[in-house]
DNA sequence: TTCTGTTATAGTTTTTATCTATATAGAAGC
DNA sequence: GCTTCTATATAGATAAAAACTATAACAGAA
């Protein structure tokens, strides 16, 4: 079938212009090669070499063949080159998912560390719903994702980062809280503006509002969390928003109050999420380490990593 | 060592995401397809796959290794589709050397006929004096030449081609011939212009000269036939120039007289010589026989051919 | 749980690549 | 003209590896 080994073997006879020379180059025995040549020739239908006593060189097609076989050659050099560069597990390019709630705000402040620790790692990411994360990393679609919790699915690997407060957003003209705390109590019979239903937040929000008997404005729903900022600064009403997206984008203090909510467990989780049969797991478990030890050494007073709960 | 063999299981499992359907399509047993990823895995020192039960599916170093791999086998096609069509031994880059003093007048009129026979046969053709010419083919620089005979050498195939006949040429005005035609005893005395004595034809020209008592002109020597022609225009002496070269270049009978001289043996032989070993020996004896057959047709009233004596 | 489908492992057979020893045949030297 | 040297080819044996069959292991679905 003409095989990686016989077109190397060609090559360096061209280059010896001897199979006895060619031979000890190669390191085999001679009649191997006279052999395996003959194989060759056989292969392809055509008459490499001229064979004289004095020297063997090739034959018009067979010079005109060598081009081709040393591309054919180069290229698989070149495959194992890179192969020995992907050997390094963290040499890869691997596909991450992230929430549109998430991600924006959370990789600028990440993906530099990442770089930082493993050099030669890239990220290809992607925006998408967190349940469509999950299926995708299920199909193979992505390689691993930051998902909230809970998940839908159970046959993926799950390592808890960390857990994100939701603060209550009002326009500062509301005047709802002086101290920037309000008791959960006072919480009921409140018009929370959300997310429109494709978001998990929504979901979220709807959740905290059954719970402290505020009412989920469903007239009028932000499609980002940009526009729910929007219709906040506008009076439309109060909001929850992720602790941070608020770190991240709201720089005016004037305009916004920042409420936390004492006594109510007003937050979400974060997790990474990955195929449990996945070859590189160990090197996503240190992705998620260095995500809750940057959270616990620059963000410690927005979010609470969690180093406890391995999937 | 990662064969070619390997890397294609490689592209079909993870064109098919499945070493079962793999194995199916490649013709193979199931087992023998696990056991040679699992070989070229190890010799590449990477994880190609990740394998679950439902499916089988590239790692990232996988997925980031496909292309180098396509490019190997895409290559390796290439290369055998070029062996196909240099299966053909017509379909060749052939080198050919010959003479100056022939191949500038010869081949114009046989190179077409050539590739009307063999259509996807190449020339490449270069210009020496026939003794470098005969040594290139020994040493392998040329796959076959033009040479006139006799040869040096005494280990190369000599397929005789035709004869060409020396005519001698003088200036108009000279007035040295009626009716075109010398007997040869006429020439004693006569001061021949020649080639310097690089060329091929000094000798035979040289040779003549003894036989006939002309005298060879020492003191000009033309360094090509068109040179000669010229010294002979412009009155400088007379010259043997050889036919082939007068039907093509001496267009203006009003310039000289060209003249045969009766009963002397005044001629060159051609040879196509080529190394006894070359595997495409056949196909240069055809080569010479339609050499043979257009002169015989075309210029028969100019040379003679040599049908009898093959090398 | 049981069944089904997929991959991995064990053991065997077949194939093929390689080796050693020797034949063959030009080229060089006596 | 014979011998010697050197290069390649051939024969036969051995070792390596690629293939097969049978079966185990295991997850997901019924």
């Amino acid at each position: 079938m003409a095989t990686l080994k016989q077109i190397q073997y060609f090559q360096t006879v061209a280059e010896t212009q001897s199979i006895r020379r060619a031979a000890d180059r190669l390191a085999i025995a001679q009649p191997t090669l006279s052999t395996q040549l003959a194989a060759l020739e056989k292969s392809l239908g055509i008459t490499l070499f001229e064979r004289t006593r004095r020297l063997t060189q090739l034959t018009p097609a067979g010079r005109q063949l060598l081009p081709a076989v040393k591309q054919v050659i180069a290229q698989w050099h070149e495959m194992r080159e890179l192969a020995h560069t992907l050997s390094d597990t963290a040499a890869s390019t691997h596909r991450l998912g992230v929430p549109p709630t998430l991600g924006p705000y959370l990789l600028p402040n990440i993906v530099p560390s990442i770089h930082q620790q493993f050099d030669r790692l890239k990220l290809y990411v992607r925006e998408e719903p967190p349940s469509q994360l999950e299926t995708g990393v299920v199909e193979g679609r992505y390689d691993l994702a930051l998902v909230p919790l809970p998940l839908r699915s159970d046959n993926l690997t799950v390592d808890v980062l960390f857990r994100e407060p939701l603060m209550l957003v009002a326009a500062r003209e509301a005047n709802l809280a002086q101290n920037g705390v309000l008791r959960e109590q006072e919480l009921a019979g409140m018009s929370i503006l959300g997310l429109d239903e494709r978001h998990q937040l929504h979901r979220e929000v709807q959740r905290i509002c059954e719970r402290t008997g505020a009412v989920l404005n469903r007239d009028y729903e932000g499609t980002s969390l940009d526009t729910l900022r929007q219709m906040v600064v506008m009076g439309m009403g109060v909001a929850f928003l992720p602790a941070l997206y608020i770190r991240s984008e709201i720089h005016r203090p004037e305009e916004l109050d920042v409420i936390r909510i004492e006594g109510a467990r007003l937050y979400r989780e974060h997790a990474l999420v990955y195929r449990p049969g996945s070859p590189v797991r160990r090197l996503y478990q240190d992705l998620a380490n260095l995500v809750r030890e940057r959270m616990a050494n620059a963000f410690a007073e927005v979010v609470t990593p969690i180093f406890d709960r391995g999937g």
